[in-house]
DNA sequence: TTGTAGGCGTTATCAC
DNA sequence: GTGATAACGCCTACAA
C-alpha cells in the first residue's frame, strides 16, 4: 500500500501538503490539489487509520459490549439500528468479544475491563447493551472516565455517559389496563430478573394499575425468571396446577410464548381459555398472534447511536426515554363477569 | 493514560526494556521485570494498540462484511460462533457498517471497497458473510490480495482466501429421499435466488434424487425467491390455485414457513393435507414443528474463524465442507398410494 | 500556499 | 541484559 510519503514524492510536494488534501483543508492551491488527487487515484492510495488515530486520537469506530451473546431477538434489532446509524456517520462497530485469555504480559493483576479494553482499541465511544443493575459497581470506573458511553436499558449517567430506555412503566400500564378493560381481574405476571431496570419499571407499572382498581399483586402469580422460553413454560405449568388461577397472563414475550406453549400442551386454547399479553413485541410474537407492547428496538439502536455521537461532540447528554406502543393481536378475549 | 515512556522513567530503565516485558521476551533480568510490572500495575498502564499496530502491523481484530443486515435467523447464529471463537483466540470483531458517505477527501473516485476498508482499519483478516455469486468480479481484488479471508457459503479461494460451506447437496438429498420414502412423488420446491451457491447445490441434490426415482422437476412447482416469509407465502398461494398440486413442499425454512402459513390460511392442515420439509433449521422451525435439514450455524462460525486463524498463521488453507443432519419433527405425513 | 521538523506510543535493530 | 535510535504513517505547529 502506498503511503503519504510515496504520494508526496510522486507529486513532488511535501507530505504536509498531501496531508492537507487528505483532510480537505483550505489553503491548498487547486492545481496542486488536483494533481495530488490524481496521483492518489492512480496509486489507489488510502491513508492508514492506525497512523491517523495515533496522532489524532480518533478511530472512527465505536465499541460495543454485550455481556451475554448477540443471539437474541431483542438485541439484534437494536444492533441493526446501531449499525445503520453508525454507518451513516462514518463509524464502524467493534464488537468486543468475551476474551478468556489476555495477550500481552500476564499476571500483572491489572483488570482488563471496559475502560482498558476501550482505550486499548482506541474506540471513540462505547455502547453498553444488555447489562443489568446487578453489581453496579463494575461500571464506576467507566462512568467516571472520559470515554463517551451510552447505556441501553440501564439508568446510569456520568461525566460523559448517558442512557436510553423505553418507557417500560407506561407500557406495562397500557397492557394491564387493557386486560382489565376486557374484564380480567386475575392476572399472572411472568417477568425477567428483578435486577433488570426495565423489569422493575414494568412491575411498578402493573402495581400502579392494580392499585388503581383495588387489586393487588398475588405473589403466587408473580414469577421472576431468565428471559427464556423454557422458564416461561415452567412457570406456566406451575400456574396451571393451581386451583385458583389467573384468567390472563402478562409478561415479557419470551416467557409468555413459553407459557402459551405450556397452556396449549395442557389442552387449553388461546384466547378462549386464557389470555396473554407480552412485552417487547419480538419477531416471534407475530407467529403466535401475541398481543404485545412494542418497543421500537431499531429506533432504540438508532437513538442510542445518535446520543453517542452527540456526547462525543459534547453537544448533548440528556438521557432518552422512548415511548412504546401497543400491538393488538388475537391472544386476549373479552371476559364476561 | 500512562505511556511506555512514563513507565520507563519511573522504573529508571529505557523504554526498550519496558517493551521487552510487555512482550514477555526472555533476556530480561527477573528483578527489573518485577519492578517494571509493579510500576505498570500502580499506574494502571496498558499499551496503546494503535501504536503497536503501527509498528507490528497486527491489530488483533478481524473484520466482517455483511451485505444485507445482521438481522437474520441464520447469520446471527453464525456470528455467535464467530464471536466466541475469535474471543478465545484474543481477537475482537469489527463489523464494517454500510457507509453511505466517506469521511476523508471526496471525489477522488477511489473505490472504497473490501480491500481498502480492511487495510484502512488494519484488520488481521476478514470474514465474508452472506454474499452470493452474483457479480463475482467484485471479489477479484480481494482474493488476489494478501488479506487473509474466509468466505462463508461462497466457493471462492485465493492466495490467502478460502471458504466454508455446508454440504447442501447431501442435505437436499436426505430431505427429498425422506419425502419419497413417505410416498410423496409430487414435490414442490421453494428455494432462494439462483445465484446463491447453497441454493444451487440444494437444487442439484433434488434433481439427483428425482432422477434416481424417474421423476423430474416440474417448473411450475419450482420457485426462486428472496429468503422471506412473504415470498414463501405468495409462492404457496399460487401453488394452491393449481389443479394439479404437490403433496409435499421442500425448500428453505423461511419460505417454507411462509408456505405453511399460506396453507393454514387456506384452511389446510399440516401435515394431514400437505407435508413440508425445510432447510436450515432456523430457530423458528421449532415453533412450527417443521422437519428440517439442520446446518450447524454455530459450528460454521466457529470453523470459519479457526480456518481464518490458520490462514493468518499460514498453516492451512483448505476449504471446509460441513456435514448436515436431519431434524425430524411433525410436518410430514406418510402418504398411502 | 507550501515546506520543515517534531510528535503520537510502540517495536526492532543495533550496539554496548 | 540493557540502552540508543530509527521506523511505522500520519498530523500539526511554526517558518518561509
Amino acid at each position: 500500500m502506498a503511503t503519504i510519503n510515496d504520494i508526496a514524492k510522486l507529486a513532488n510536494v511535501s507530505k504536509s501538503t498531501v496531508s492537507r488534501v487528505i483532510n480537505n483543508y483550505p489553503d491548498v492551491n487547486e492545481k496542486t490539489k488536483q494533481k495530488i488527487i490524481k496521483i492518489m487515484q492512480e496509486n489507489n492510495y488510502w491513508p492508514n487509520t492506525m497512523a491517523r488515530s495515533l496522532s489524532t486520537n480518533k478511530s472512527y469506530t465505536i465499541g460495543m459490549f454485550v455481556p451475554t451473546n448477540l443471539n437474541n431477538f431483542f438485541f439484534r434489532e437494536v444492533i441493526q439500528g446501531i449499525e445503520y446509524t453508525l454507518g451513516k456517520h462514518g463509524y464502524d462497530l467493534l464488537y468486543f468479544t468475551h476474551q478468556k485469555t489476555m495477550r500481552f504480559y500476564m499476571d500483572t493483576g491489572i483488570k482488563f475491563n471496559f475502560v482498558e479494553k476501550s482505550s486499548d482499541k482506541n474506540v471513540d465511544g462505547i455502547i453498553m447493551l444488555g447489562f443489568n443493575m446487578k453489581n453496579i459497581a463494575r461500571f464506576n470506573k467507566l462512568i467516571k472516565s472520559k470515554i463517551p458511553t451510552v447505556f441501553i436499558d440501564v439508568k446510569l449517567t456520568g461525566e460523559r455517559a448517558s442512557y436510553i430506555i423505553s418507557d417500560n412503566e407506561k407500557g406495562a400500564i397500557k397492557a394491564v389496563e387493557y386486560l382489565i378493560s376486557l374484564g380480567h381481574q386475575k392476572i399472572g405476571l411472568l417477568l425477567g430478573p428483578e435486577e433488570v431496570k426495565p423489569t422493575q419499571d414494568r412491575l411498578s407499572g402493573c402495581k400502579k394499575v392494580f392499585e388503581k382498581y383495588g387489586l393487588q399483586v398475588k405473589t403466587d402469580w408473580l414469577y421472576h425468571t431468565e428471559y427464556t422460553l423454557e422458564d416461561g413454560y415452567k412457570s406456566m405449568k406451575e400456574i396451571l396446577t393451581m386451583t385458583d388461577r389467573p384468567t390472563a397472563i402478562f409478561g415479557e414475550d419470551m416467557m409468555v410464548i413459553g407459557a402459551i406453549r405450556a397452556a396449549r400442551d395442557a389442552g387449553l386454547s388461546v384466547p378462549e381459555d386464557i389470555s396473554f399479553v407480552g412485552f417487547d413485541n419480538i419477531e416471534l410474537s407475530y407467529h403466535y398472534n401475541l398481543t404485545s407492547v412494542n418497543q421500537d428496538q431499531y429506533k432504540m439502536g438508532e437513538k442510542a447511536s445518535e446520543l453517542l455521537m452527540k456526547i462525543i461532540n459534547e453537544e448533548e447528554f440528556n438521557p432518552i426515554v422512548l415511548p412504546v406502543n401497543f400491538v393488538e393481536r388475537t391472544s386476549c378475549r373479552y371476559l364476561r363477569n
